[in-house]
DNA sequence: ATGAAAGCGCTAACAG
DNA sequence: CTGTTAGCGCTTTCAT
């Protein structure tokens, strides 16, 4: 059914190898030649297969794409970036989603190794030995993860982190909470490495929670183990968490910002739209997406300019209407809407190192 | 560099065909070869090579999905269930984003089809010629599309939109807007349907405006254009819409659902977070997702048991806080939150058909 | 149960 | 510029 180099060839009166060329090298044929097989290709409804051409050139065309959970808003965009890249070099994606397991990332790592060009790892939950050991058998990015050898983009998160926890010394907390994300996840160590130091720094007291999975859910959780500590403002490892947080604090009876401030990090999509909209971290994800793809395609020497092998796009805070003074009387009286994409911003700018 | 049949059946000292089998039908071998080849081959890292088996086979083990947007939180749970799905049954998901462009998504189509067994096109842009095409040559899938010949499972929300339409009737509302989404969408054009009955019915006046990009941005430009036509409530395409309706109307000092009622489609993530949070009809992303694999994979003849080849996934309206009594002084003060996933349902149910 | 051999559809030298 | 010829790595008859 599905029309073969030989078909076109043969209704073309042509060589094989012909057709072939006019199709991969326009340049290697007569003009002539060149119309008439192109016609005649597209009259037969031609496609080249893939697995052919894979096979003949040993370039699949192709990269995975690996994400902890597809679902998480802070991916879509990375992946929508990064599929727009790939297209644009003739690359498609094959996306993984490994639900927040090391192993099944393992797994579909070393699964999808015989079938793709290139993997971009994001927030990779598995061990760096086994990153590493993946690495040398297939060209590796990864994203939010930083391993010597191999190549990788991240969004930095720790300064914003850093100016958060000023950010609630300023409105008078003192005791505060840092909701952690998996322990696995490079990111969750660099913000709670960033809360604890800003905080030994101002003498506050800090508590360490978690970890909790960065969904909505998690987030119920974390509320409730707040609750115990005394803490009158809480940093989240994420903004999904932090999503969580609120609504369930809101069950509780506890009011945010007036009785705990609460902090999220990445500034996905809804934290601007969210009730009360939620003081965060910008984390740029497409920036991330699309240099993680150009990390790969120069990486398999597709002629792009050689560049440092490891990129970080710093993103800046930006201050909504979950954090406010600490446990006063008075609470600040949020606005029930933040105007769109509005909130105060504190340092933060694009780098890449 | 990597290891190959041949490599392995070296190593073992057998032939390349008792290797392949040991692999591929492990049944066909005796215990003891197949147990040495595999361990060898897992000492090489040997990795199957798919373009390799592919060719051979003529199955790729790959289906494409072709999204209209991938950031659009109605997608991302659509895909994560899809990808699931597949992975069940061996096969990767091959991602395209099809920037909401008809033109796109016929070419993304046409150039995934020599590297697939299978295609998932969701709210398909383009025309049923085009797609009737695909289908032809392509073992198709749509997603919110309903074409005589081609398998397909829809989000079914005109019943919701009736439902709706009372809804808003029976707070007072007598004059009324649709915000229609691209005109090439299949929900579109059924929930304009039902919505333009249901105000017959009812006697309501009903506005018919855009189309607008299903974005927050097309919901900035739909709230301007609701401006001009007195209508006291707005039925939106969308989520996504409906929530740029709202923001861009707050910008305006205008008040959801105090001066104006608005109403979202689908459910996504965010519109029970949101403020106020959206009454809206749920889409069930997750389940047509897993459906359309499975008619893929049926469509294929992997062995499940044949089912009808449309499949109706009927999604349940939940009553929140964006809409109220029409204009009234003492417009309801809606609760700055509802309690995590909460609202009153009206109508709604699974069903398959 | 295992080996030998013939392709799958395409590309890439190599000749002409 | 075009045709001929060898594989790419794997599966799969067909023998043994």
């Amino acid at each position: 059914l599905a029309a073969s180099l030989d078909t076109v060839a043969r209704a073309a009166g042509v060589s094989i190898s012909t057709v072939s060329r006019a199709l991969s090298r326009p340049d290697l044929v007569s003009a002539g030649t060149r119309e008439r097989v192109l016609a005649i290709a597209g009259e037969l409804g031609y496609r080249a297969n893939t697995s052919a051409r894979g096979l003949a050139t040993g370039r699949r065309m192709a990269f995975a794409l690996l994400v902890p959970d597809v679902a998480n808003p802070f991916f879509p965009e990375l992946i929508r970036a990064a599929e727009d890249r790939a297209q644009q070099s003739g690359y498609s994606l094959l996306l993984c989603d490994t639900g927040e397991h090391a192993e099944r990332e393992r797994h579909l790592l070393s699964r999808v190794a015989g079938q793709v060009d290139g993997a971009v790892v994001c927030s990779p939950r598995s061990s760096a030995s086994g990153l590493a050991e993946v690495a040398t058998e297939l060209p590796t990015v990864l994203v939010n993860r930083l391993i010597k050898r191999i190549p990788s983009v991240s969004c930095v998160s720790a300064p914003g982190m850093t100016l958060l926890v000023e950010h609630l010394y300023e409105l008078g907390h003192r005791r505060v909470a840092y909701l952690q994300g998996p322990l696995a996840s490079w990111s969750n160590r660099e913000r709670l490495r960033a809360v604890r130091e800003a905080a030994r720094r101002l003498h506050m007291v800090l508590h360490v929670l978690g970890p909790f999975l960065p969904t909505l859910h998690g987030g119920h959780k974390a509320a409730e183990a707040i609750m115990g500590t005394g803490a009158t403002a809480a940093l989240a490892f994420d903004d999904l968490t932090a999503m969580g947080v609120v609504g369930r604090l809101w069950d509780l009876g506890v009011h945010v910002p007036g009785d705990v401030s609460v902090t999220g990090c990445d500034d996905i999509f809804c934290a601007a739209l969210c009730s009360p909209p939620l003081t965060t971290v910008r984390s740029l994800a497409p920036v991330a997406g699309t240099r993680a793809v150009e990390l790969l395609l120069e990486q398999i020497g597709n002629g792009l300019a050689t560049r440092a092998r490891h990129l970080g796009v710093i993103g800046e805070v930006v201050i909504r209407s979950s954090t406010g003074a600490a446990r006063s009387a008075d609470a600040v009286k949020h606005p029930r809407r933040a105007s769109s994409g509005g909130g105060r911003r504190l340092g933060g700018h694009d780098v890449t190192a």
